[in-house]
DNA sequence: CGCAGTGCGGAATGCGTTTTCCCACATATT
DNA sequence: AATATGTGGGAAAACGCATTCCGCACTGCG
């Protein structure tokens, strides 16, 4: 029983001598190949690998056979909601086909997801996910493109989730039809003086949803005051200090501020109420993606649906369909405006 | 350029060829080992590996090594911003080392926890990482532990996250003492009649909440009617299920509601919200946990900090020290009640 | 000038698998 | 009865890398 403190696991080489067969007998046994193996065997190898507490290395298998069942995944930040509920979609996916998946975070870094990249093309993983808004006029732009190059060159498939125009395939979120969609809405429920939450200028998704919604507000011929369009960091002291900023410059002239995203939506709501303002009576709220809390925070808030779990599922499924091959399939998704508390009718 | 669609990435032996060395000077350059190399061959070597964009293979190197850099992680559910925090406490703490984490979701079955378990054994990592609430009396456990021991005898470290009582390294929360912390800071706010929300009986982190949370009542003479003792699952939507439950029976009798959790105290909330109910000058609310959002939700939460990241972090220090190797070792980490608007001063 | 020591490159070995290749044997075909 | 055609086990060769061991060219010392 007491083995010595360490000792190392049983390899397949000491299940084929267990079960008095050859290596190659015994591999076969474990895992379907093509190769039948008479069934006495086969019982005597299972029967021996049970009693030996055998583990199939699966570093040693990657080796031999040449490839991997990894996928790994690239986010921002996994304990933001957006994030994680992506990648609880992507782990689901991956785990009815049989794979394992690692996950690395950038902390909205670009540098640190060119680090990244480099490093995990170390583990040959049959599918790379990035997510995280990209942020284009960064050095590391073209690197990283590189670096993904490189790695789908070699027989690795790369997906970007919300993220267009790189060279690879895409899950898509339509951020511009979204806020525009939002935008109408919210014109219809009453509102006409608008302020604005958006995260850096680079950030391409804080600027296509920025954009939608100005161009659905223009629409009916209203605009946003230069003034009245403030930034922050795409989180929700982000979001809380963006408000703030909002707060400091007066909201007499708001009826309702939209936010890019939720977690900054819930931040400005959050800087509003310690600031006293009264969520939807002294100013309405509007944010992006639906995360879960969305719908628990008070009043609920009024944003737009994206299905964030099949996000990641799509992408993984995406990557591994053939489709990826052709290296620049786009998959759309559809958002959905969701009206809640946050922006009454008028 | 265009090569042919699938090449095979550059190994060390093209690397070493191009360079003219042989490989075990190639090997010596590329990671730092403990021979010397001549600066020249190592500068050589370094120019070829970047001409061929050369990356380690890392189950390679973790086959010749016999050892890996992995740790790999369990969680319930990582959507949840319970454990999605811990999730990144273990990956800041993980990066930091050079290691690698994969993750898996057992989706709270103890079945699946252990499958996986055995699954993730194959990635021979050097840390496994389990979180979530044990659940006693269940058949797997024992087959878990034995699963553990297995893997612990063969030189991996094994930590646990939140759960006591197992024959492992553990970093724990004194759920009991947060508990009973609250339930005295609550009758200090003036609070006398409370109800609870907890989740199955068999989950041990619930019943130690609900256990410290009725001694701490205790001390001063109060009790919990069973009656007002309702269960659901350990999610958003169990709270919002029990509050709902509570709610028929009428909370006439209650001055404050106590979850278990506070994506369960979130859910309740919700529930009260859509039933009319005004939190807190209806009935108040209390959490424990205290994740990203329960500042957020208005009325922002009362609840019991943990530091969630931390957990992770330590998990993972713990894991990685020698200290692991007593196989028992506990880091208990401290809780906090903090008192918010959820729970005012009556 | 000889000898022990040292520094460092290279050949070879081994890590745990999968997979090819060879071969013995059984069955089917003429 | 003799040959063709599977069928399936086993030996051995990969797979990509780390590392041990060997040997060569120096260096310093007496």
């Amino acid at each position: 029983m007491a083995a010595s403190p360490t000792a190392s696991p049983a390899t397949l080489h000491d299940v084929a001598r267990e079960a008095g067969v050859s290596l190659a007998t015994a591999s076969r046994s474990l895992n379907g190949s093509t190769r039948k193996v008479n069934d006495e065997y086969r019982q005597r190898v299972l029967a021996a690998a049970a009693r030996l507490n055998y583990s199939p290395n699966f570093s040693a298998q990657a080796v031999a056979k040449g490839s991997t069942s990894t996928v790994a995944l690239l986010v921002s930040d996994i304990a933001d909601p957006y994030f994680s509920s992506i990648a609880a979609g992507v782990i689901r996916a991956a785990e009815t086909q049989g794979l394992i998946v690692t996950m690395a975070v950038t902390e909205r870094s670009t540098e640190r997801e060119l680090e990244l990249v480099r490093a995990l093309r170390g583990q040959r993983p049959r599918v790379m996910i990035l997510t995280g808004s990209r942020s284009d006029g960064s050095e590391s732009q073209a690197a990283l493109v590189a670096e993904l190059k490189a790695f789908a060159a070699t027989g690795g498939r790369v997906v970007l989730i919300s993220q267009e125009g790189l060279p690879f395939s895409t899950v898509v979120v339509d951020n511009y039809l979204g806020a525009r969609a939002l935008a109408n809405s919210l014109v219809g429920q009453g509102y006409r003086r608008f302020a604005a939450i958006g995260g850096a200028r680079t950030l391409v998704t804080s600027r296509d949803r920025l954009a939608g919604f100005a161009d659905g507000l223009a629409e009916h011929g209203i605009a946003i005051h230069p003034d009245h369009i403030v930034r922050g960091e795409f989180t929700r002291d982000g979001g809380f200090a963006a408000a703030t900023e909002l707060l400091a410059d007066g909201i007499g002239q708001i009826d309702l501020v939209f936010a890019v995203s939720d977690v900054m939506a819930i931040g400005a709501m959050s800087a509003f109420r310690e600031a006293g303002i009264v969520v939807p009576r002294d100013i309405a709220v509007a944010g992006f993606d639906d995360i879960d809390t969305a719908r628990d925070v008070t009043p609920a808030l009024t944003t737009v649906h994206i299905p964030l779990a099949d996000l990641g599922q799509q992408a993984v499924e995406l990557a591994l369909s053939d489709a990826a091959l052709s290296s620049d399939e786009v998959i759309r998704v559809e958002t959905r405006v969701v009206l809640r508390a946050s922006s009454p009718q008028l």
